[in-house]
DNA sequence: TGATTAATATATCATACTGATATATAATAA
DNA sequence: TTATTATATATCAGTATGATATATTAATCA
C-alpha cells in the first residue's frame, strides 16, 4: 500500500457513492471535484479496466437504456483498499497555478498585460461562483438525507471562502498595479 | 505557438531574472514558485537540453566554483518565446489537492480520522506561513530595488491570503464535524 | 585530523496523466 | 427530415512525476 495511483482512488472515492459510468465519474470530476481535482478520459477508461482486473470494482453492461453504457461497481476488497488509501496521510497538495505564473514573470510584459490575465481571472471566478454558492444552498437542506452530504458541503465551503478570497486579491492586485503604473 | 511546453515557459522566466543552473532552478521552484507551481528534475534537465538545442538558451561551464556546474543564460530568442508566451491567455489554472479529495469521501472513514486530515492541512499551512509574511516584509523594503518585485511580490501576497483563507475554514471545517460528532 | 553527514549537482527512467482525437449512437430542436 | 448537441467508450503521442543513481564539495563534530 505504498504506490497508489491516484486515479484509482478518486475513482473507488466516486464508486463509493454510487454505481457509475466512466463518462459519468468524468462529469463528477468536471463538476463536483472541480474545485480541488481534475483528470481526463485517458487516465479514467484504462483505471477503470485497472480495477476490474484487480478484483477492486466489477463491470456489467447496461440493460436498461439503448446505449452500450458500462456500469462500475466497487467490490468489498475495493471498498478495503479506498478505506486504507484514506487512512494514510496526506502526501502532497499541489497548485498549478499558470494565473500566478504569468504574473510573477509580469515584468517581462508590463502592466498592462498583466492586468488583463488578472481580470480575466477574476471573470472566470466569478462566474463560477454562484454554482457553489447553489451548490451550499441545496446540501444545507438536505444534510439529514444522506451522511456523505456533510462532506461535500465542506469542499464546497472551501471552494466559495477561496474563490472569494481569490476575487478580493484581484481587487488589490489591479489597484497596486495600476496606483504603480500611474 | 500553440503547443507550449510549460516547463520551458517557466524555465525561460525564471532565467529571464538571471542565470541559472538546473539545480538552482529547481531551488527557485520548491521556495518561491511553490505557493503556485511545481516541477521535477525529470522535467528540467531535459527541458534545458531542449531550450539550448531550440536556440532559446546559451549554456556554459562554470569556471569560478570547484563543482561541475553548467549554467544557463536566455537568448534573445528565448526572451522573445517568453514574451509570445505571457501574451496568450491563461489556457488552466489547476489545483489538485489531496485533502480536500480525502475530505470528500471522508463518509467511508469517519469523522475522526477526516478531523485528523484537516489537522495535518492545517499544520503544514501554519508552518509555511511565517515565510510568506517574511517574504512580504523584506519585498516591501526594496520594492525600487528592481521592478520585478512587485511582481513578486504580488504572488506572496496571493499565497498569504489564500493561506489565512484556508486557516479559517480549517477551522470552522474541524468546528462543524466535532459538533455533527457529539 | 579523520569520519560522517548534509548539501550541491547532473542525469535517467518507469510510470502516470493530459489533451486531443476518433468513432458512434441517442436525444432534442428547428 | 435534418442538424445539432449530449452521451459514451477508447486510444495515443506528448509531457511530467517521483524515485533513484552517481559523484563531488562543504559542514559538522568527535
Amino acid at each position: 500500500m505504498a504506490n497508489e495511483k491516484k486515479i484509482d482512488c478518486i475513482i473507488l472515492g466516486l464508486l463509493s457513492h454510487e454505481e457509475l459510468t466512466g463518462y459519468e465519474i468524468k462529469k463528477r470530476m468536471d463538476t463536483t471535484l472541480k474545485y480541488f481535482w481534475s483528470a481526463s478520459y485517458g487516465s479514467i477508461y484504462p483505471a477503470l479496466d485497472g480495477l476490474v482486473t484487480r478484483g477492486l470494482a466489477t463491470k456489467r453492461k447496461d440493460t436498461v437504456s439503448r446505449r452500450n453504457k458500462l456500469f462500475y461497481t466497487i467490490t468489498e476488497d475495493g471498498r478495503e483498499y479506498l478505506k486504507k488509501w484514506l487512512a494514510l496521510p496526506v502526501e502532497k497538495d499541489m497548485l498549478h497555478y499558470e494565473t500566478l505564473l504569468k504574473l510573477f514573470f509580469g515584468n517581462e510584459q508590463g502592466a498592462e498585460q498583466t492586468i488583463l490575465h488578472i481580470e480575466a481571472f477574476e471573470e472566470k471566478i466569478k462566474k463560477e461562483l454562484p454554482y457553489l454558492i447553489n451548490a451550499k444552498k441545496i446540501l444545507k437542506d438536505c444534510l439529514e438525507e444522506n451522511s456523505a452530504h456533510k462532506y461535500y458541503l465542506l469542499t464546497v465551503e472551501f471552494g466559495i471562502k477561496t474563490y472569494m478570497c481569490y476575487l478580493e486579491w484581484c481587487k488589490e492586485a489591479r489597484k497596486f498595479l495600476t496606483d504603480k503604473g500611474e
